[in-house]
DNA sequence: GACGGTTATGTTATAGTATAACAGCCCTGT
DNA sequence: ACAGGGCTGTTATACTATAACATAACCGTC
């Protein structure tokens, strides 16, 4: 069953995408003996709603129901905790957030933005990340976080 | 005469890194047939007060005086155009902005970030670009606009 | 199962970042 | 002088994020 907040591009089954995600998270933090509580495992699943990046009011907006508003720090405080585990990352030029497909492996943070459906896509492969530590590398650099945000548009879009 | 505010790395004439910035901007508004007016004159000399990233608030400051506080939209629309004309650039991750170092050039972004002295510079060499422009074509997908920004420790605060 | 420490959540308030909308001013060319 | 466009002033508000303190849930120990 695929969801209906599907990004357009590249159909798939979606709500495999959303299963995966959230069983390596609760593998994860078991191994990590922390806790994905109800609230984190909530938002963890509004963010991977869809390919695409999601904001914070928006989640507390999801959050939220006819009775009873969320309010930011209860979402904020989720997504700090998500993203001390590595599952998701935050878009800096989006102010927004996004599942992370790899959240047991290293976290390069390196992603395509497509303007047009907005789908996020993480680079493949580590040519990008070892140009920048060659480049910091000739600067004496210490690497301890890299951002690399591409916006554009995406195959699919370019039809 | 070098500037009080200058970052601790790298010591040098930072009155003439100023001086020459504006002269920059001067002859390419001209060129362009634009207008370099007082505030977005004020607003770039204060950017490049030093090599750290500077606040939109703390501009907003800088430009009030005693008798008549300066509003948002006065320091966003200055920044707007120097952006716009590329005089500048926005640093996503910490929300500041930073005088371009070669504003006739190419648009590239990238920049190491000194998360100690804050000091931020561009990333010379275009290696890391066209690692970006493979990973991207490879997928498909059309670039216009990167931000790459590297936090982490200069080789000066690293002693 | 009560106790006490730790972690998580609720709640209120506020700080920090950015833009919309409209009014008025100033430069420029005629 | 005048008209038009570009720039600035002003008010209000939207959006993003965190501080600080109160309460509740979990968990190991006794």
């Amino acid at each position: 069953m695929t969801s209906i907040i599907e990004t357009p591009a590249r159909p798939h089954d979606h709500g495999q995408c959303v299963a995966d995600a959230l069983a390596a998270a609760e593998t994860l933090c078991a191994e990590r003996g922390v806790r994905l509580t109800d609230i984190r495992r909530q938002v963890l699943a509004l963010i991977w709603q869809g390919h695409n990046a999601v904001k914070a009011y928006d989640l507390l907006e999801m959050l939220s129901t006819e009775t009873r508003a969320a309010k930011p720090p209860t979402v904020y405080r989720a997504l700090d905790f998500l993203l001390e585990q590595g599952l998701i990352h935050r878009i800096e030029s989006l102010n927004a957030f996004i599942g992370c497909t790899h959240p047991a492996g290293d976290h390069v943070s390196q992603f395509l933005i497509c303007d047009r459906c907005h789908t996020v896509s993480e680079i493949e492969g580590t040519s990008v990340e070892a140009a920048v530590r060659r480049a910091a590398g000739k600067a004496g650099f210490a690497i301890s976080r890299q951002t690399v945000e591409i916006h554009g548009m995406c195959a699919v879009c370019r039809g």
